[in-house]
DNA sequence: CTCCTGACTCAGC
DNA sequence: GGCTGAGCCAGGA
């Protein structure tokens, strides 16, 4: 990551869609909407979803959300997402401890000792990708 | 309603 | 330069 602290000027405002009806709706479904446009080969971390949702101080509930992310549907992918060092903190919560790295493989991403080799050349960031 | 936890991050020591 | 503590917010008990 860039680092870009003094970056993200913008504050993006979350519609929050509290739509009284839909009480599927939570704080999960933007980040499964963001993990799911993370274009093949490309991954990003949890602190850039945050930032990208404005609760850049909670990449807690990034993560958190993808707990629930491998139980909704469609499938979000998961695998791409993972923490600022590259690391694939979350693989414990997969299937099996090296699903998450076969997945990342098949996306032509090489995992070497847990960690995403070359994770900023290949890092997405949603508030740069995204932004508008 | 209050308390606890969590796939993170940053600041301090 | 690695380890520890605190902050963050949403959801489950």
């Amino acid at each position: 990551m860039k680092k870009n602290k003094a970056t993200i000027p913008k504050k993006i405002t979350l519609k929050k869609a509290t739509t009284p009806g839909v009480k599927e709706y939570s704080f999960f479904e933007d980040v499964f909407a963001v993990v799911r446009q993370i274009p093949k080969g490309r991954v990003t971390s949890y602190g850039a979803i945050a930032a990208y949702l404005g609760t850049k101080l909670s990449a807690r509930m990034v993560g958190w959300a993808m707990n629930a992310a491998h139980t909704a549907t469609p499938k979000v992918p998961a695998q791409r997402v993972v923490n600022r060092n590259g690391m694939l903190s979350g693989r414990h919560h997969f299937s099996t401890p090296t699903m998450m790295e076969e997945l990342l493989k098949k996306d032509g991403i090489t995992v070497k000792d847990n960690t995403v080799v070359d994770f900023q050349i290949r890092f997405w960031d949603p508030v740069i990708e995204l932004e508008l």
